[in-house]
RNA sequence: GGAGGGGUUCCCGAGCGGUCAAAGGGAUCAGACUGUAAAUCUGACGGCUCAGCCUUCGGAGGUUCGAAUCCUCCCCCCUCCA
């Protein structure tokens, strides 16, 4: 990340043009130059869920964009949806959420600015939360705001109708939503609301009921949804296919080492800070034969080296070669101390268990027959094996999961 | 208020008295191939003291030698009519 630039010298023409880079869709592209023109620092909102602390790449897309908007000398307001997070947003699947607790949702929100705060300027962030306003807002405020929409245009949201069409059941609260997003924008009378293209139709409502309430309607920016780690489904905790941006190097820099060439120059795209010539031209070279691999690398050190530092990034590199490489098996894994049970030793299956390598002993047992355990580099075939006590070995379970096993007789004195 | 449909193993979804730990697909895991790519192919995919045993098909009872499958009650979901 660059160092925040001071109060905008820049041109109107390259904020613009810095603004629109990556982003999906600009409403509307005039209204944001004449906010711009105005000279003032804008008041640039995003919503976040209170459930999920965890931040990932995919997250980054929008934070990173918010960045750009606080090194433009903008004011970031960023919305923990504690409110809005008790009725869920509708789309995707519904499972209905419980309630979280007021203590869960300020160590949500302190591992959201801890983890914010790796790309965001504190200095021009605001972390608001809409119970702010919500709680005060009673129920005749909230039947008062939702008589500015109509059921009509809340069918124009593209899953309502698709569901209302196929006679799939919509519960009406899952109206207020949108309608609650919307208030917000009113409450914190923003200029600016950034979501993925799936906000939309939410942050659309936005603009109208700020008009509704006699504001300047805000200008909505729409970013892509970067895939997971699949390629196919949008990166999310939930579906397990995320890169987090806590992630410790070597993990982080594995996962995008397991990204598809495909993938790859969609992650660069929208993640890297390279400009686009220098990817494209990358991509040129990959298209002439170069290795794809070495690509993905500069993206995987990239990334390391802006969530952790350059030394990481390195040390990652150098360890990714010796482990997929040179099969060089890490020097940090972790080290398991078991005793040894009536027998003397410890049945194999059980030791994988107990080592956390293998779910269950029925799955350690399948693991062996089918060939991918390894003691000390040695294949092992008898799914029955003893492992005797005062023994000590490198277990590994496939590729990825290895542990150092110590037997012993008994349990030592702590 | 009335009529009908449905709840199956992580997800979707077959099964409708024994041969069911339950088809098929997805996800996942392991092996082969590789660049720990991806794709593909092969296998596995409830648990355990693992050639055997134990626990699963919304919940509780019941019928039966035997139930995911039949009966009763209960809980939950959906559709249509009003």
């Amino acid at each position: 990340m660059q160092a925040a630039g001071n109060l905008k010298m820049e041109s109107l023409e390259s904020s613009v043009a810095l603004i629109k880079r990556g982003t999906v869709e600009i409403l509307i592209e005039e209204a944001l130059r004449k906010k711009l023109a105005q000279g003032r620092p804008l008041r640039v909102k995003a919503g976040f869920d209170p459930t999920a602390p965890d931040l990932h790449l995919g997250h980054t897309v929008l934070i990173n964009k918010l960045r750009q908007f606080q090194e433009l000398g903008h004011q970031v307001l960023f919305l923990i949806g504690d409110f809005t997070g008790a009725i869920g947003d509708p789309t995707g699947k519904s499972a209905t959420r419980k309630p979280l607790s007021r203590g869960e949702i300020e160590a949500n929100a302190a591992t959201y600015r801890d983890q914010v705060f790796r790309i965001l300027d504190p200095e021009r962030t605001q972390v608001v939360f809409n119970s702010e306003w919500m709680n005060g807002l009673g129920a005749a405020g909230l039947v008062q705001v939702a008589a500015q929409h109509t059921v009509a245009r809340m069918l124009e949201r593209d899953d309502f109708s698709k569901r209302y069409r196929a006679g799939q059941p919509i519960a009406i609260h899952e109206f207020l939503y949108p309608l609650i997003q919307g208030y917000d924008s009113v409450a914190l009378r923003s200029d600016v609301e950034l979501g993925g293209t799936d906000q939309k139709f939410n942050l659309l409502v936005g603009r109208q009921l700020q008009e509704n309430y006699g504001q300047e309607p805000q200008v909505v920016i729409t970013l892509p949804i970067l895939e997971g780690l699949d390629g196919v489904q949008k990166m999310s905790k939930s579906l397990g296919n995320y890169i987090g941006i806590t992630d410790p190097p070597d993990q982080m820099f594995g996962k995008i080492m397991s990204v598809s060439d495909e993938l790859m120059w969609r992650y660069f795209e929208l993640l890297s800070a390279r400009d686009m010539s220098e990817i494209e031209a990358w991509r040129t070279e990959v298209q002439g034969g170069r290795n794809p691999r070495d690509v993905k690398f500069e993206l995987a050190m990239e990334m390391v080296e802006r969530f952790h530092s350059a030394a990481a990034a390195r040390a990652a590199l150098d360890g990714f070669i010796a482990r997929f490489r040179q099969h060089v098996l890490p020097d940090d894994l972790p080290e398991v101390v078991l005793q040894a049970g009536e027998s003397g030793g410890v049945p194999i299956a059980n030791l994988l268990k107990d080592a956390g390598l293998a779910k269950s002993t029925s799955e350690a047992i399948r693991a062996v027959s089918q060939g991918g355990v390894k003691v000390d580099g040695e294949r092992v075939e008898d799914s029955r094996l003893i492992c005797p006590a005062g023994t000590d070995h490198i277990y590994q379970v496939g590729k990825r999961r290895a542990a150092r096993v110590r037997v012993v007789l008994h349990r030592p004195l702590t």
